[in-house]
DNA sequence: AGAATTAACTTAACACCGTTAAGTAAAAAA
DNA sequence: TTTTTTACTTAACGGTGTTAAGTTAATTCT
């Protein structure tokens, strides 16, 4: 068995290499511009042998989505042993943004883009990280209200509240539609975005002195 | 000159029904998915001419660009009317959301794609509208300061935070990245996400009953 | 060991795309 | 009436995603 489990081994190598490629070359050049072609040239195979790993373009752009969500979970990972509810979820606005700044192209496949969606929604499987990370915030937000923080407001409406806000921001930035906010770095903007939207947590829950 | 006007105004003509029919296209069947020669043989026109109208395929949908904005404002423009600058604003973000939810196309168009800003960015003109769009929303939002709403918050905060808010659901909505609110009508849906975002505006003033 | 099969990959092609260069036919100007 | 200009088209270039058919080497079967 050594044998052809090497043979799966090395299909499997080959798969990863594509996925790498075709990961960098839409980090540095944007979803839109790399074409097949590109991603083959780059592993110097003929492009149809890509299509001998992955259905078609949409099948590889899911699995980095679907990396994509392992990476935005990874920057939330930490955040789950801050013991305080409200600041933990500060804590995931300001994780958020950074995520979304630091890693556009991927926060650009991940919630902004068009075509993978289409397959996504059929296999519901490659939304499991992302239902995990929206989860991260309902149970925390879940908390803060059984803390007393945000009175009167249902949880579902609170989460979903916070999710337009850091995506609001985190959007127009990336697509270039913020005719307010400008020379800036992009360690300051996550700075002053996230500080930002959590004032106005602290405004919607009365905390505020 | 009764003859060379009549000549100018088949070209306008022409160019018209170009951009017609690239709108009636694109609103039907998205923007990524209309290409030149779509349009050329809509209008029963080769594919060519259209460059003698048009500098490019983004020059054509920097048009419809303006033109959204144009549209956007005829959402706003009753609104100038409304007296209270506070209910102006909560009106302000009813008709936003609005026009989002019934205008995907175009909404997508403006705020959401990435092709027309290049050129867009280079030629400022073209902004126009959109600057008065959202001045519209910075000028109310003074009035409310000035008014005493939003106590220790500067107007650009606000402003950009409220936009972010209603552009953070409007953009998850049309590229269908909800997975919470669901089951709902075009309408119902505008109602309950502006109603969402007013209780926070009222909130962030300490209005709240 | 030799023949048949399968696996891994490539070449060639299809039907699209945006865009440009060159050509044409009719109208206007000289 | 000849020349120039206008308005448009045909043909082509280099690109795209994708598929069908072909090739070559490794594996399996007899």
């Amino acid at each position: 068995m050594t044998i052809t489990t090497r043979k799966e081994r090395q299909k499997e190598e080959l798969k990863g290499k594509i996925l790498q490629a075709a990961k960098e070359l839409f980090m540095q050049k944007g979803f839109g511009e790399v074409s097949i072609r590109n991603i083959a040239e780059k592993i110097e195979y003929s492009p149809t042998t890509i299509y001998l790993y992955f259905k078609d373009k949409d099948d590889i752009f899911c699995e980095l989505h679907r990396e994509g969500f392992g990476l935005l979970n990874q920057y939330f990972r930490p955040l789950a042993h801050v013991a305080d509810p409200y600041e933990r979820l500060k804590a995931i606005n300001r994780a958020y943004i950074s995520f979304a700044l630091e890693n556009g192209e991927f926060y650009d496949l991940m919630f902004i883009i068009n075509s993978p969606m289409k397959a996504i929604q059929k296999d519901e499987s490659d939304w499991e990280e992302g239902k995990r990370a929206f989860a991260f915030l309902v149970n925390t937000i879940q908390e803060c209200v059984t803390k007393g923080y945000f009175k009167n407001m249902r949880t579902e409406v609170v989460a979903f509240t916070v999710w337009s806000m850091v995506h609001g921001i985190a959007s127009l930035e990336i697509r270039n539609r913020c005719p307010v906010v400008e020379d800036l770095n992009e360690q300051d903007l996550a700075h002053k975005a996230s500080d930002m939207v959590n004032e106005i947590l602290d405004r919607m829950h009365h905390n505020v002195k």
